[in-house]
Order: C-alpha cells, then sequence, then structure tokens
DNA sequence: ACCTGAACACCGTTCAAGT
DNA sequence: ACCTGAACACCGTTCAAGT
C-alpha cells in the first residue's frame, strides 16, 4: 500500500497531509473549525471540510448526521470550557465578571463563528447544563429568589451572549472591505444640521460603536465599551436585589 | 398579448398572479419578507422569490445587487420605523423603554428574521442614521457625558438587539418539533445529584429560559424576562449616571 | 465498520441574447 | 430598460456499492 496515491478526490495533501490514521468526529469538527477560522463562515461547506481531509464528501456523514449537527459541535469547541471556578461567599458579582470575560475571550479567539451565537439553532443546542447549574448556583447565592430565577438567569445570558455577538459578527474577512467603503461614504455624506450629534462625534464613533463602526470586532476596540456594558448590568442587578430587601422589609 | 401563457419559468400564478405590472425593487422586497415569514430563514433562496414572482431568477439582478443586499432590505422593511415620538425632558428612560419594545414587536412580527439581526453583515448595514442621532441625543439629554457617550450606546443598542435575537432566533418552523424531542430527552436524563437547581426549577425554566428552551419565542413567554432585563439596564445606567455626579462632585 | 462513487435536487451569479 | 435563457461552479444529502 502507499504504492498508488491514485488522489481520487483530489488529494492535495496540505501540511501534514491529513488522511494519516482515518477519520474520526474530532478530527471532522477540528477541520471544521479550523476551516471556518480561516475563510469565514459564509464560505463554510462540508465538501470544503472533506476536501481538507483528503476524502468524500459523503465520508463525514459517517461521523456527523448533517451540517447542523456538525456546527453545534465545532461551537461547542470553540467555547470550550466557560465556568469560572468557585469564588468566596458573597462575590457573586466577580464571578458573573469572569464568565463574561471567559466568554468574550473565546470567541475573540474564534471571531468567525459569532454570527453563529446567539443566533440560529445553536445558541439551544450547544447548552451545557453544567454551566446552568452554575450560573443558578450564583445567583441563588447572590440571594436571588426562585419566583425571579429564571428572568435574571435570562438577562445573564443575554449580557454574555448579546454584546459579544454584536461585537465579532460583523462581516467575514472578505466582505469587510467592500462595507467599509460603502459606510465610510453613507457617512461622509450625512449632513451637518439634521444629524448634528453623529457628524459632531463621528471621529470617537467610527469603529467603534455599534451600526456606526465598519470594521469587525477582532480588534480591542470594543473591550472598553464591553467593560461598561457589564458595570451597568451588574449594577442593574444589584439594585433590583437591594429592591428586592426592600421590598421584604414592608 | 396574454394569449400564450407558455409558463416559461413555471408560472404558478398563486394567489394575485404576481406578474401584473412588471417588477420593482419594492415588489422583489415584499416578495423576499413574505417567503421568509412563511418558511423560515433557512429555507429562503432567491430563487424561489423569483418563482413567487412568475420571473427567471436572473430578472431580481435588475432590482438587487446581491442576495446580501436584498437580505438588508428585507431587513429594514421587517423593522420598519422605531424612533418614538419626543417625550418630555427627563423622561429618557421611558424614551429608551418605548424604543427597545418597538423594536421587541417589530421582530415579534416577523420572527424568521430574527437569525440575521445582531449577526450577519445586517446589524451594520442596515444602519438608520435617523435613529443612531436620536439615542445620542436622549443620552445626551439624560446627562452623560460626550467622553462616555459611545460605550452608553453600545450599551443600549445591545440592550435593544441582544435579548430579542436570543429570544426569537430559535430554529425555523421546520427543525422546530426535531430539536424540541432532543433537548427535551437530555433534560429529562439530567441527574438530580448532579444538576440539584436545575432539576428543581424544571417547570419554572422550560420554555422559558434561553438555552434551556425548546421552542422558539414566537409566544409571549419571555415578554416578562425582556421587561425585568429592561429594567436592570436601566436601572445600572442611572446608577451610572449617580456615580458620575459624585465624582463630578469630589 | 468505514469509505467510495454516482446521482439528485438544489443553490447564487455571470453573461449573452432577445424585445 | 427590462427580462429571458443557457451556462458555470458550486451546494447538502441519499443510497447503493465496495472493502
Amino acid at each position: 500500500m502507499r504504492k498508488k496515491e491514485e488522489a481520487a478526490p483530489e488529494k492535495k495533501r496540505r501540511g501534514r497531509s491529513a488522511r494519516d490514521q482515518g477519520l474520526s468526529r474530532e478530527r471532522v469538527v477540528e477541520a471544521a473549525l479550523a476551516l471556518i477560522d480561516a475563510k469565514g463562515y459564509a464560505n463554510f461547506s462540508l465538501r470544503d471540510v472533506a476536501r481538507e481531509l483528503g476524502v468524500y464528501p459523503t465520508a463525514i456523514y459517517w461521523y456527523v448526521t448533517s451540517r447542523d449537527e456538525l456546527l453545534v459541535e465545532v461551537i461547542t469547541r470553540a467555547l470550550g470550557d466557560l465556568i469560572p471556578g468557585p469564588l468566596p461567599a458573597g462575590r457573586w458579582r466577580d464571578w458573573l465578571k469572569e464568565l463574561f470575560h471567559r466568554y468574550r475571550r473565546a470567541v475573540a479567539r474564534h471571531p468567525n463563528v459569532a454570527p453563529l451565537l446567539g443566533s440560529q439553532i445553536i445558541s439551544n443546542a450547544s447548552m451545557n447544563p453544567v454551566m446552568v447549574e452554575a450560573v443558578l448556583r450564583t445567583l441563588l447565592s447572590a440571594g436571588f429568589k426562585s419566583e425571579e430565577l429564571i428572568h435574571v438567569y435570562n438577562t445573564v445570558i443575554t449580557a454574555m451572549v448579546g454584546f459579544v455577538t454584536l461585537e465579532f459578527a460583523g462581516h467575514g474577512a472578505d466582505e469587510r472591505d467592500e462595507w467599509e467603503d460603502r459606510l465610510r461614504v453613507r457617512f461622509e455624506e450625512l449632513d451637518r444640521d439634521e444629524f448634528p450629534l453623529l457628524t459632531a462625534n463621528m471621529t470617537r464613533m467610527s469603529n467603534q460603536a455599534f451600526i456606526v463602526r465598519w470594521k469587525g470586532g477582532t480588534n480591542r476596540a470594543l473591550e472598553q465599551s464591553f467593560d461598561r456594558y457589564i458595570d451597568v448590568v451588574l449594577d442593574g442587578l444589584q439594585r433590583q436585589l437591594a429592591g428586592d430587601a426592600d421590598t421584604q422589609k414592608q
């Protein structure tokens, strides 16, 4: 064997030739994530994964039942372990803060998966009961009552996912330049009388404000905003907690 | 004319036969949104739009330069006008609350566009300078300083988009049932000792909590959570405002 | 058990041609 | 100006067949 490498599915054997000791679910997921990292989600295809691994497209289906199932697995792998270690009692704010930052760092490492987060099947699908349990524990220890637990929980998940998704789910690497130009032009054309605040704050806002920015968030520009956002949410939660205590006393 | 309806591109002339007085950009966008509403974003295709309008797929390109451009237009149409009317000075909380609710109501009317919001090209692309300007005006009138304006602005946009995207961007109508079953099974299998809080709060959380819920948010189940979330954000913003005032006095 | 190989029913988009 | 019609280079997925 290894005499007649006939290159049936156009074996390109790039890098460390992929077909070494057969496929596995892990190798398929790994290849998929690598491709999304490299070429963006918009250009992702199962057939590319197969090409990369040097097999026929249909071989993938032996390890994964559909494209969507593969994507769920990719997300799970990209996010990794998010749960902070246990913290001293009363430090629930720090625990949540750490959770949010871990999430952001994970997505920052794989910005091209962002379009899949918070939308699509994936948000529900990659649900991790261990994380849910840990968040609930933290919130109860903070003093939230179990009637309101769901709502506070939802607030926390939104806080974690919402900002970062918006931040990184710009356009794929390819389309970026094109959109940059279009947006820039649109903004330079804005009337100063009609949009006084927007034009006045242009320099400050460009590339740092959602909707207005034209670069994807692969850089650290929005980290400040993220921290401010987290503080707002945590302050809000704490106030609600204080409010509960008040109504309890009455 | 009208004698030889040869049905070239399989004219199905469903409903009020589509080809009445020629195409237009508006009719294309309208048809696209209607299709997404009816069959979900996952099943959306340009060719379907053409079929619906009784024309060849390539005819679409006369009114729209690409699939993505069409989608941007669809979003814009689905969201409609979000900006609340002017409110008495000092009522910035109410103004923002109204903005958030308008956004949620718009998405609730077209839940299938949710996967496009907050992710994809679309968040930036459908940027509306009028809205940006209005938000900035409200925030400045609330007392936020212009150095921190961007960060507060980003917080507001996240608050608006994040929750609602998560809420409605479940699975398309088709896939829903399948995922329902899988998730339900996963949860019924959870160990009570390993996940005490999760299993104890099962009844309360199912269908109401992100990640845990298996039904898409087409119903009103999460509206309560949304209102709580909004309060948290607004409380948080107000506290930051108070904090600013304090440091200014020192 | 694991993968090939052919085939099906689709896509978005380009481009020349018609009217 | 507006649309047809053919064509290109792709898709995800199914299923029988090989080893």
